[in-house]
DNA sequence: GATGAATGAGGGTTCATTCAT
DNA sequence: TATGAATGAACCCTCATTCAT
């Protein structure tokens, strides 16, 4: 479980040099910072993972804190695309569809950061918090947009703040459990075949959970 | 967030005099260990949580870990209260129906030591599971209990063990992420009323996802 | 070896009350100061051999350091009966036969308090030394009275004091290293017949080497 | 007492850059160690010894526990050379001269660390013993060697193991208790015409013990 | 860029001893 | 007498970070 994820960020678009080594310190600290967290892991740990003495590990990231930022931010990045509503006009079974899709993919590859992205917001979220204004105002228009899909009786009238948690809770679940799940359904997760049956039986669980017609 | 749990276990049957001291001391560790994780709680702030020295807190708990892992079977122990079905000749409306309540209400009332133990099932359970054969029988057997009624004709024929799954997802979301729920949504979640609304639209959604009946 | 000897000093002659648990903690301090010297020495594993709590054992002691004091106290006080030498007059074999044979039996029943002996002598003696004036006054009496048997022709020409110094280790051998020599010689040492051979052995050795007639 | 020794191990063929700081928190360690064993040896007098601070220390060792090892370890590579027998075939009273007198230059030039052997066989070895396989063999084909001296009249019908012993209690005596020996002598040991007589007078009598001819 | 070394703080834990009770 | 509790120092060791080289 620990290194199964080739879960490099996109790093398009950054300094050109340092790229390759930067890569494998962001993965060395996805892992460390996925198995103690922020304030448990240790920059010895990374070093080690990554292959490099602290001192060298210090000269490419400016602190562990700041290192621990940088992975957050990507994995913000991506959320964003992952977790966007699509024109709504398509509906919701196939907007929702869609997003329990790509959330699910997300959390098949990348369950680590997935992880220590639901650790953050456990822990109410503080470095986050101080990045971003939380995205209060995106989750708003989401909710905004299923209150328009029931008022056009195109699902049942849940509350759609509450829909949206649920919907992030078990897609999560995925993630966060990947152990758990392997260990109680006896089937090892990373099987192509039973992601598209997970992803299936989420699915329908979510949309007939709200009626979504 | 950090304090707002009055979250002491079932402390009946135990040594009399300690019982105080103990008690704090219990209660500054659930709220170390909540926010910063086994790895990354320090003795020293259980201490100035609990407004003991160190060496006073040493003098009472045997170490970190032991004091970590009795957290965790004190946990354990009320979870397979909240947990367990009640007699599934009452069938799945009732029984789900109660056990969704128990598991909200124990997510509303012991939030901190709720992500503890998530928090130890996200790094696999790695303590936990030297404690206790985890309880793979116990959840095989109320996924049976599932498969039977669905076999009734009592609900849709989905997969039990995901159906479980989820029902621990969006329960335990509440917990895990109390303050982003009050965040988004603008109520205090310790509002009484409020926690029988969830409760209800979280009850309705986990029933009609399944097409209980 | 660690608890095979029944080592309470003569405590004829102290105050009656005590004498019990004096008698304990006394016992467990040899095992411990035996074990890990005075330094490595930890009042909780004293107080654990003995039965007592820590608080308990400082009601009886002044301080590990006094406890320690009066272990070799009593050491050297038994020390005098064995190391000295009886009349001169009945000649070197007789007299350091009994010498020797006094020395081995107390090597073999107090090897803890010989060895703690052994240990603070090769620490340089610190804490001896200021309790007595090292007892050189009588090791030159003891070097005189071999020297004057050597000028009677009653033995060869050897240095006295070298010779004492043999004798001491020699005999001492057989109690700080009891493990070992038990380990090379696939004998229990505490077997009496053995002791006796070893006695003789030992005699034979020395007075041979210094040609006692 | 505590710093009179030069008693770094032979470094040829270490690392280079380490070898000064190592040498000085070797020999600071040997220092400590002999003074007050491994238990009762801290880290920090180790560190103050060396001119380190203690993390410092702690870059260069890998635990207490270890350096403690790498001392005894180096000791017994040593201790190989000196206690080996050189061939039989010269007679006993070659092979156990030239013995002893490696044994005793030993004790003469490095007391401190044939005191921290010595203190490790006396509490019954058990550091060394997970080192190495004790030396039972080579102890016992020595005997065999003098036994066959034995058979061929070369020396007394003594027994070969507990000789053994003799010669190694009577010139460890002159390491252990290098401090005794020259207060009750009022002769320095260091004196090198003196080395010489003890080494002279040592052989003697153990040679004459054993009936060597 | 990379390395060995250093630093000062802090990690968890045990220490010998004292003090109410 | 005996016990539970407290104390302040010390235990071994690791921390994140910095700095010459």
């Amino acid at each position: 479980m620990t290194a199964e994820e080739a879960d490099a960020p996109a790093t398009r678009g950054r300094a050109r040099k340092y790229t390759q080594v930067l890569g494998v310190i962001y993965q060395a600290a996805v892992e460390v910072f996925a198995a103690d967290g922020l304030a448990g892991a240790s920059t010895q740990a990374i070093a080690d993972k990554a292959g490099l003495s602290k001192a060298q590990l210090h000269y490419y990231i400016e602190s562990k804190e700041a290192l621990y930022r940088q992975v957050l931010q990507d994995i913000i990045n991506d959320w964003i695309g992952v977790f966007g509503f699509s024109d709504e006009a398509f509906g919701p079974r196939k907007v929702l569809t869609d997003l329990i899709q790509r959330k699910m993919l997300f959390s098949f590859e990348h369950p680590l950061r997935s992880r220590i992205f639901a650790a953050e917001m456990m822990r109410g979220a503080p470095v986050i918090r101080e990045m971003m204004g939380t995205s209060k105002q995106r989750t708003n228009q989401a909710a905004a947009v299923i209150q328009n899909w029931i008022h056009r009786g195109l699902m049942d009238p849940v509350d759609p703040m509450l829909f949206l948690f649920h919907l992030w809770a078990v897609t999560q679940f995925y993630a966060d459990h990947a152990a758990q799940v392997a260990y109680f359904r006896d089937v090892p997760v990373s099987d192509e075949k039973d992601r598209r049956y997970l992803t299936e039986q989420v699915t329908e669980f979510l949309l007939k959970g709200a009626g979504v017609r």
